[in-house]
DNA sequence: ATGGTTGGTTTAAACAATCAACCAATTATA
DNA sequence: TATAATTGGTTGATTGTTTAAACCAACCAT
C-alpha cells in the first residue's frame, strides 16, 4: 500500500466529522470549513456517497445573484448501528444509536449479573443480543460500559465494583467463541461523559465534569444492597480522562469521616435516610458542591453534567451545587461554569456507551496508540465490505 | 502550493520528537519506530542535516554478522536557541536553552517591576535582552512565564497577579515596535508543567501536577509585600490543560475560611509566622495534601512535582504531601502516586518557559487551532533562511 | 576473494491533493 | 427569449509525499 498514510485518513474523518456537526452542508462548504479544494472535497465525497455512508438530503436554494444550486450532504444513518450497554448488577439497559447519532431504542433487560456465574450469564447474553439486533440492523460494534475500573485500549476490567466478572478479565472473553463484532468496554461515567460530548455537535474541546449519582435509598429498592455512590467522569480538552491506570474519577471528598466503604463525611447509617431526610440530604449534596468548587477552580470546566437515578432530588442538586460553586469561586472573575441535568435519565450510560463508538469514528488524532479503535472513513468502509 | 497538507509535517515533527526522545537513532532504526519506510526517513533526514538541524554523532559498531555501520543521529544543538524568562515583581529569571535542551545560561535580572511604569520598563527590557543574546545565539523565540492568566494562544494576558502590566495586554503590545522573534507567553505553574515534560524524555502521555509554592515568608524578604501562594499546573494526557478560559490551576482549599485573599483555612497573620512555627507549617501542608489526595483521586495523576522557592521545606512538604495522599486515597489497590522535587530551583519557571518553545515544536497535534505556535520543522526551516 | 548481511541511496510508480479549465444550473438583464 | 454573470460541482494535468525494489557501501566470516 504505497502513498501516504495520514492525509486521507485524516482529511476523510474529518470530513465526516464536520458532517456530523453540521448536516446539510454543501461539497463547497466543507470545502471552505475543512481548508480543501472543492475538487478534494468531491474526491472524498463520492465514494463515500457511492458506500452508502453519505446520502444528498436536498437541493438547496441557490444564490440571488445565480449560480447552481448546492446539493446538501448528510451522513445516512442507515448504513449502521451501535449498540450501547450498561451492566448492571440486576440487569442491562440497552441504547441502540445510528450512524446520525438518532435513538432507534431503548430497553431495560432484567437479569441477574450479581451472583456466582454471573460472567458466563453476561456472556451469553451479550452474544444473544448481538444476533437479536444484527437480524434487524446492520451493527457495526458494541459498547458496554460498568461501574469500575476499566482499561478500555486493552479492553481489560481491572476492577468491576459490584459485578461477579474475576478481575484481569478482557472484553472478548466474556464470550466464549468472541463476539462477531467489536466490544468495547468503559467506564459508566466516562460513558456519560462521551454522551455528553455526543449531544453537544459544537465541535469544541469542551472540560466536561459528570456526575454520576448512583442511589437505591431514593428509589426505595434495595435488591442486593444498598448504596450511593458518586462517580466521575472528566472529558479535558474534548477528550475522556482516563488517567494513569484509568483509575481517573474516583471520588472520595476531602471531609471524607473515615468510614471504610464512605465516601463522604456522612455515616452509611446517614446515607440510608436520604430519601425521608432533607437535612441530610443537603448536607451530603453541600458537601459535593464544595468538592466539586475545588475542581472546577482546578481544572476551569465548560460546564458541569449531573446524571443517574437521583429522580426528584435532581433540582435541588442543581442548586446547591450551584451556591457552592459560585461560593467557592476564586476570586478574579470567572463567568459562571452551567450545570445541566441529564435528560437521558437511566440510559445516560447505555446511551453513551454507544455514543462513544460513534464519536471513536470521527477521531481525527492519529497519534495515539489506538489501534485498536474504530477508524472513521477506514472502518466504515471495511465494515460495508464485511457485509457485501 | 499544491498537494499535501500533513503528511510531510506530521512525519518531520515526528521524526523530530522521536530523536528528541531517543538521541542517537539511525535512519533504520527511525523507520522502524516511526514504521515509515527507509527510503522515506532519508529523505526527510538529509535536507534536516544540510541545514544544519541534525547531525551525525558517531558511527555504530556493526552487527555481528556484518554489515555497514549505522550513523547515528541527533539534533543539533548549535542550530538555534530559545530565552525563556519568569517575570516577577521585582526581576526576571532567565534560563536559555539550545535545541537540544541543554541549559546554555541561567541569570537573574534584578528589575522593579512593580510599580506604575513597569509595562514600559519590562518591554524595553525584553527587547534589549533580545538583542543581547541574539548577538551570541541563533535565537529562535523567546517565552514568558508570569503569575497570572494568560491566554497563551492569542498571547494575551487576562489578568496579571503582582504586575503592574494593564490586563487585555498581549505580549507584542508590551514591545512598543513588537519583538524581531515570536514571543509566547505562559502562566507560571503551566511553564513549569512544561518543564516536567520536557525533561521526562520518555515521550509518554504524563499526567502531572506541578505545585508551584511561592512564599516571601520562607525567605524573610518581603520587599514589595508578604505572601504565600500555591499554583497548580497540569498535563493531562501529556497537554499542558489550561481550561475554558485559561483559569485551570486556580487553587482554592475546600477548607478554606473565607478570608478574602488566602487560598487556605489559615488567616493571613497565621501564614506570616509560617518560618518560625513547625506546627503552623505542619497544618497548611497537610492541608495542601488533603487537597491534592482528592485531586489525584480524581485525575489519577502519574506524579506530582514541587516547585518554587519553598526553600529547606521541600522535604517536610513532600513528607506531609505522600502521607496525605495515602490515607485520602481510595480503597482499591493503586501504584502510589511518586512526588518528586523540581531540582530547577528557583529556575523552574524560566527553565519552563523556554522549554515551552521547545515541547511546541515536537507537537505533532495538527487538530489544534495553534496558528501561531511554532511548527517542527517548517519552522526550523523557515528560520534558517531568515537567517541565511 | 567470496558470499552473506546490514545501512543507506536512487529510481520508478502510486496516490492524494492542488490548480485550472470545464460543465451544469440558476438569476438578472438586455 | 437570448445572453451574461454567478455559483456548484466535475474532470484532467501537475506536484508533493510515500513506497517498493533495485542498487551501492561497508562490514563480517570463511
Amino acid at each position: 500500500m504505497p502513498a501516504n498514510q495520514f492525509s486521507s485518513q485524516i482529511n476523510g474523518n474529518r470530513l465526516l466529522r464536520e458532517l456530523w456537526i453540521n448536516r446539510g452542508l454543501s461539497r463547497i462548504q466543507l470545502a471552505q470549513r475543512l481548508e480543501l479544494d472543492k475538487s478534494t472535497v468531491s474526491l472524498l465525497v463520492n465514494p463515500l456517497a457511492k458506500a452508502g455512508i453519505l446520502e444528498t438530503i436536498s437541493e438547496g436554494s441557490a444564490s440571488s445573484r445565480g449560480g447552481r444550486k448546492p446539493l446538501a450532504l448528510g451522513i445516512r444513518g442507515e448504513y449502521t448501528c451501535f449498540l450501547g450497554l450498561e451492566i448492571q448488577p440486576d440487569g442491562i439497559y440497552l441504547t441502540l444509536l445510528d450512524l446520525r447519532g438518532r435513538v432507534k431504542e431503548t430497553r431495560r433487560i432484567p437479569e441477574d449479573l450479581a451472583g456466582p456465574g454471573s460472567a458466563a450469564r453476561l456472556g451469553e447474553r451479550l452474544l444473544s443480543l448481538y444476533w437479536e439486533y444484527e437480524a434487524r440492523y446492520p451493527l457495526m460494534a458494541m459498547g458496554a460500559g460498568l461501574s469500575g475500573i476499566v482499561d478500555t485500549r486493552e479492553g481489560r476490567i481491572i476492577k468491576a465494583m459490584l459485578l461477579d466478572i474475576k478481575e484481569g478479565c478482557t472484553a472478548q472473553e466474556l464470550v466464549p467463541g468472541g463476539l462477531p463484532c467489536p466490544l468495547i468496554i468503559e467506564n459508566d461515567a466516562n460513558c456519560c461523559t462521551w454522551g455528553e460530548l455526543m449531544l453537544n455537535r459544537e465541535g469544541e474541546k469542551e472540560n466536561i465534569l459528570f456526575l454520576l449519582l448512583e442511589s437505591d435509598y431514593f428509589q426505595g429498592r434495595s435488591e442486593y444492597r444498598g448504596r450511593f455512590s458518586l462517580g466521575m467522569g472528566l472529558s479535558l480538552g474534548g477528550r475522556v480522562h482516563r488517567g494513569r491506570q484509568f483509575g481517573a474519577g474516583e471520588f472520595r471528598s476531602i471531609l471524607w469521616g473515615g468510614e471504610a466503604k464512605s465516601q463522604f463525611s456522612l455515616s452509611h447509617g446517614d446515607l440510608s435516610r436520604l430519601g425521608e431526610n432533607p437535612a441530610i440530604r443537603e448536607k451530603l449534596f453541600r458537601e459535593i458542591g464544595r468538592n466539586m468548587a475545588f475542581l472546577n477552580n482546578a481544572l476551569d470546566l465548560d460546564r458541569i453534567c449531573v446524571g443517574g437515578n437521583i429522580e426528584k432530588y435532581g433540582e435541588e442538586f442543581r442548586s446547591i451545587l450551584a451556591a457552592e460553586l459560585a461560593s467557592g469561586r476564586s476570586y478574579h472573575s470567572r463567568e459562571e461554569c452551567p450545570i445541566t441535568l441529564s435528560s437521558l435519565g437511566e440510559y445516560a450510560v447505555s446511551f453513551g456507551a454507544a455514543a462513544m463508538l460513534l464519536m471513536e469514528l470521527f477521531n481525527t488524532d492519529q497519534s495515539q496508540d489506538r489501534k485498536n479503535a474504530l477508524q472513521g472513513r477506514e472502518a466504515l468502509e471495511n465494515f460495508k465490505h464485511k457485509q457485501g
